[in-house]
RNA sequence: GGGCCAUUAGCUCAGUUGGUUAGAGCACAGUCCUGAUAAGACUGGGGUCCGUGGUUCGAGUCCACGAUGGCCCA
């Protein structure tokens, strides 16, 4: 006997249940080290960063992860899944730090950098264990029991080796680089962590700033073009950072473009020609053009001297302190970058402040004012200083309106990068940073890409391959406090650099310091290091720097294994992965650090196949965040609706590259129409096997004759080459989708048109073949969904295989895939139960449209086929029809109109049409008041909640025709309705009865249970 | 400004190498069926397949340009 199985599914209850027995028999890890020893499938996990509740868009790439992995195990590979946690990082401090209410870096060193970091790793460790919960629920098996976790100091050990190998190889600098600055932050922060931080509506100042050109210079440089040179001349620069000009050191033009002077009443412009009807120069009529190039060289009076408010200048390249000047000029240059597109074809030279200035103050040897600190403050004297360079803004063009040099100001809307995680503008900033030279293996990274399977296809060349063809060297260092410390030693004295790889180099060195005990290579601690110069003897100091926790996640294939301090073999045989998985924005993110680590060290890519989801985002389409509080909490789908439903939603709705649009409305249909679908015929199944006592055969030992049975088997095979070729192909969405169909062809027509085999009281051999077929498909069924639906998948076959055979797998974690018995698969089966299908429809359309109901046999359906070949295949499942349109017999008609069939009706498409003859003999009447009755009784036996078993006594009182009728079919109805006898006359006391209406007869029915049932 | 992706019914999505009258589910209305079904069947309303050109005997599908949205880069 099959244990009971409740008809109303309760799918969250169920998966508790299987929870707490996969735990208690340790099911996962025997899933996986049953296959020890065969063929490894690697997987790489990346690791979530825990500095915040999961999500249902986390929980996506969890579930494509899972069933790739179950995929494959069931397949025979060895697949062990160790899990991993990014423990490090800006986003973990910011969440301490909101929970400090702290605002800046100063308040962290108050506090204390080691009680922070304290903080920190609490943080972390508290979200693990939420995400540990939602792992384990949501059914996505992973050894969390053994995870890498970035803040280990095997962890940090493994960091420092990479880049100890890589300070060998020359591909670490330090450069001093103009690097996008977050300065609440007071960090730089990495390209890839810029692109998160766009917004295309951020408003800034447009200003047309004047820049004095001294008069000596005008007669010396500017005589021979004419016009009036006695008033003033100013060239006209255009810029959005007014908070830059103090750092003004430089104007660019363009030395192929035409330049005008624009003569007003009381100065004179130059700029651009081609610009000077967007800038609207009223009031000014051009008065001679200068070529570009004939304006280099030209000098203009500084903006803001900088000796004025005690601010240094320096000089690029060597950034050497300049003497002080009291009437300082800066020059104009020519240079490639000047558009001729916006603002006025001269360009605000600030090296300070912006890459391209930068790398020309180096090559053209210009002024360098630095008249901004890291948190984004004004230094020096002037009257602005002190502000927030963006509150700065105004009052640098108050302060230029006083003096006559603004000649307008506005607003624009632009697209501008800011702070991905706390918001604020960031600013280029020049500045030191620690840099990996990834430039120099460009080529590696390309080739190695090329060997890379990316799902989908396009992203190998276009997004990720486009990212490596614009290449950048990685900024890889932090100014912050959390994070794997920089293993680079500086030397006090003679300012020798040092890289360590190891802590075993570092017990080596002479005059070794502040190595704790326990080892804690976190700071402050490791700050404490210090060991003496090889070159001087001096004391040398850990830089202060941290490293990109991007760089952290990038180490796994390596830092999970501890290597190569130990595990070197684990590492061999793990590296490169067969899989990741990962959304889109892992772009350039943690695919992006995988391959570049990897090619690194190796040369060779670290991952063979990679999915590439899309996001989840909300019912409007809006991507799911934190800040736009419109997260949902995976908790609240899960304890509804239950895992399945949610993994089967998240597979089947949306191709997984495309953004997956959440409604847990749709969760709840997809739970009805797939999963609900399935538990039906699975507690129909076991309802008539246990009454029936069914024991199960080893498949295939009795053939059926039955079509149904071959085309229902044929689905099946046919189902597992479908969802086998998918899975092969990274498409679990389209094999869901397969699997899909096929329950509900399975309910709808399979179990549709064999009910009355199953419920036929003789125990012959079609209902045994009914038995073993709908027990094959269901078990089938419950491998192929084992990867997909890993609750109903167990809860299935735990109930019709673990409990029934003996010897048999207690899981189906545990069994193989099934594999497809191609030689069951008849493609001209399946094509003419499709046409039976379609057939059918049309006959309950001919029926519907003459207004009768199916109940009522007719006489005949003509139907017309297209070949004779059709008419073969229908004769064949002639039954299937007759009793899915209930009709006495069909006839065929090969003319493509209906001709000669007064009193039919007619339902039909472009090919295909069906007939049914409305006329009623008494016979048929007589037969569909039978039917009617046999319902009526049935719903009744319901009602009285009888047991589907029992057997009863009718008792029925009526009309002569409705009488005759219980008489002439009374066989019919007492086995239908399992009633002993059919009693005409009043009822015994105290049964049930109901009165109804038949053809204009009053008919009233009483059943009452019978004894010896 | 550049790249990638998307745009098909009110909503969520299919639509194969170009080939009859473009489909499904949900939602809505009506009818039917049902001792597995929380389901199912039939009918009906609902479409400028984002737009404009082009290639072709034939375009939702291929090409070009454009629009809108998303993501990414500057």
């Amino acid at each position: 006997m099959f244990s009971k199985v409740d008809s109303k599914a309760n799918f969250p209850q169920m998966e508790e249940d299987i929870l707490r027995f996969w735990d208690e028999h340790n099911i996962f890890t025997r899933s996986v080290e049953a296959r020890e020893g065969a063929e490894r499938y690697v997987f790489y996990e990346g690791p979530p960063t825990a500095n915040g509740s999961p999500g249902v868009h986390h929980v996506l790439s969890r579930l494509f992860k899972d069933v790739i992995c179950r995929y494959k195990t069931m397949r025979g590979y060895y697949v062990p899944r160790k899990a991993g946690w990014d423990t490090h990082g800006l986003p973990v401090e910011l969440e301490v730090e909101r929970a400090l209410g702290f605002t800046s870096k100063e308040q962290i060193e108050d506090y204390g950098v080691a009680a922070f970091n304290q903080l920190c790793r609490q943080s972390a460790l508290g979200y693990i264990g939420e995400w540990e919960r939602m792992t384990r629920r949501i059914g996505y098996w992973l050894d969390m029991e053994h995870p890498y976790i970035t803040m280990d100091n095997q962890y940090i050990e493994s960091c420092w080796w990479i880049l100890k190998e890589l300070w060998d190889k020359n591909l670490i600098y330090q450069g001093y680089k103009v690097t996008p600055h977050c300065p609440r932050c007071g960090t730089s922060l990495s390209s890839h962590e810029v692109a998160l931080g766009y917004k295309n509506d951020a408003e800034d100042p447009s200003v047309y700033v004047k820049f004095r050109v001294p008069q000596e210079m005008v007669s010396e440089h500017l005589g021979q073009f004419g016009g009036d040179m006695r008033k003033p001349v100013y060239l006209l620069a255009w810029t959005t950072t007014p908070w830059t000009l103090p750092g003004n050191t430089a104007l660019a033009i363009a030395p192929g473009a035409e330049y005008s002077f624009m003569k007003g009443e009381q100065e004179c412009l130059i700029m651009a020609r081609a610009l000077v009807d967007s800038v609207k120069l009223d009031g000014y009529t051009e008065a001679g053009t200068i070529q570009g190039r004939d304006l280099a060289g030209l000098r203009y009076e500084a903006l803001f001297n900088p000796h004025d408010f005690d601010v240094p200048r320096l000089s690029l390249p060597s950034l050497n302190l300049q003497e002080t000047e009291e009437n300082l000029t800066y020059p104009v240059i020519d240079a490639d970058f000047v558009s001729l597109e916006d603002g006025t074809g001269i360009v605000h030279v600030a090296p300070a402040f912006g890459e391209v200035d930068f790398d020309t103050g180096m090559t053209r040897g210009l002024d360098f004012v630095q008249q901004v600190n890291l948190k984004g403050e004004i230094s020096g004297t002037y009257s602005f200083a002190g502000k927030f360079v963006k509150d700065a803004d105004s009052l640098v063009l108050e302060d230029l309106e006083s003096r006559k040099l603004l000649y307008r100001s506005g607003k624009i809307v632009h697209t501008y990068p800011f702070c991905w995680r706390c918001d604020s503008p960031l600013l280029y900033y020049a500045k030191k940073s620690w840099y990996v030279r990834t430039t120099a293996v460009k080529d590696a990274l390309l080739s190695g890409n090329a060997e890379i399977n990316w799902y989908p296809s396009y992203i190998k060349h276009g997004r990720f391959g486009n990212w490596l063809e614009n290449n950048v060297d990685w900024a890889f260092s932090r100014e912050r406090y959390w994070g794997t410390p920089l293993n680079i030693w500086r030397c006090s004295a003679c300012g020798k650099y040092e890289c360590l790889g190891s802590v075993d180099q570092l017990r080596q060195r002479k005059g070794l310091q502040g190595l704790g005990n326990p080892l804690e290579l976190h700071r402050p601690y490791v700050d404490e290091i210090s060991f003496a110069c090889t070159e001087c003897g001096a004391v040398m100091k850990r830089v202060p720097e941290v490293i990109d926790c991007w760089f952290d996640s990038g180490a796994m294939p390596v830092a999970q294994w501890h290597y190569p301090f130990e595990n070197k073999d684990l590492f061999r045989e793990n590296f490169p992965a067969d899989f990741v998985c990962e959304a889109i924005d892992q772009t350039r993110g943690w695919f992006y650090s995988l391959h570049a680590i990897a090619i690194l060290l190796f040369g060779q890519p670290c991952f063979k196949n990679v999915i590439c989801l899309g996001h989840v985002v909300d019912a409007e389409g809006e991507k799911m965040s934190k800040s736009k509080g419109n997260m949902l909490d995976p908790w609240m789908i899960v304890d509804h609706y239950g895992a399945d439903a949610l993994r089967w939603y998240m597979l089947v709705s949306t191709s997984a590259e495309d953004n997956h649009r959440f409604s847990d409305k749709m969760v709840s249909e997809t739970m009805r129409k797939v999963l609900l679908t399935l538990w039906n015929v699975y507690s129909f199944f076991v309802l008539y096997a246990n009454i029936d006592h069914f024991v199960p055969q080893p498949p295939g030992s009795s053939d059926s004759g039955n079509m149904l049975d071959v085309w229902i088997i044929s689905q099946l095979n046919q189902l597992i080459f479908e969802v086998t070729k998918a899975m092969d192909s990274y498409n679990p969405t389209q094999a869901a989708r397969q699997i899909e169909k096929f329950v509900e062809v399975l309910s709808n027509w399979y179990v549709r048109r064999s009910r009355r085999r199953f419920w036929k009281s003789e125990n012959d051999a079609d209902k045994l073949t009914a038995y073993a077929t709908l027990y094959q498909c269901l078990v089938t069924l419950s491998q192929l969904l084992a990867p997909f639906a890993p609750f109903m998948a167990e809860e299935l076959y735990r109930n019709l295989v673990s409990s029934f055979e003996s010897g048999a797998s207690e899981s189906v974690h545990l069994v193989d895939f099934p594999v497809a018995d191609e030689s069951r698969i008849d493609n001209v089966l399946n094509g003419d139960v499709e046409l039976t299908m379609k057939i059918s429809s049309l006959g309950r359309a001919a029926r519907a449209r003459a207004g009768i109901k199916v109940r009522q046999p007719l006489a005949r359906a003509v139907i017309r086929v297209a070949s004779v070949k059709e008419r073969g295949s229908l004769t064949k499942l002639a039954g299937e029809i007759m009793g899915e349109i209930n009709v006495k017999g069909i006839e065929f008609s090969e003319e493509a109109e209906p001709q000669g069939l007064q009193g039919y009706s007619l339902s039909g498409d472009s090919q295909y049409w069906v007939a049914v003859d409305t006329a009623l003999s008494p016979a048929l009447i007589g037969e569909g008041i039978s039917r009617e009755v046999v319902r009526r009784i049935q719903n009744m036996r319901r009602t009285a909640n009888l047991d589907i078993t029992d057997h009863i006594i009718t008792y029925y009182q009526s009309g002569e025709q409705v009488e005759r009728v219980m008489v002439d079919f009374a066989d019919y109805i007492q086995q239908e309705t399992l009633s002993t006898e059919l009693v005409h006359g009043h009822p015994a006391e105290g049964v049930y009865a109901e009165k109804y209406r038949i053809l204009g007869d009053e008919l009233s029915l009483a059943i009452g249970k019978a004894q010896n049932s």
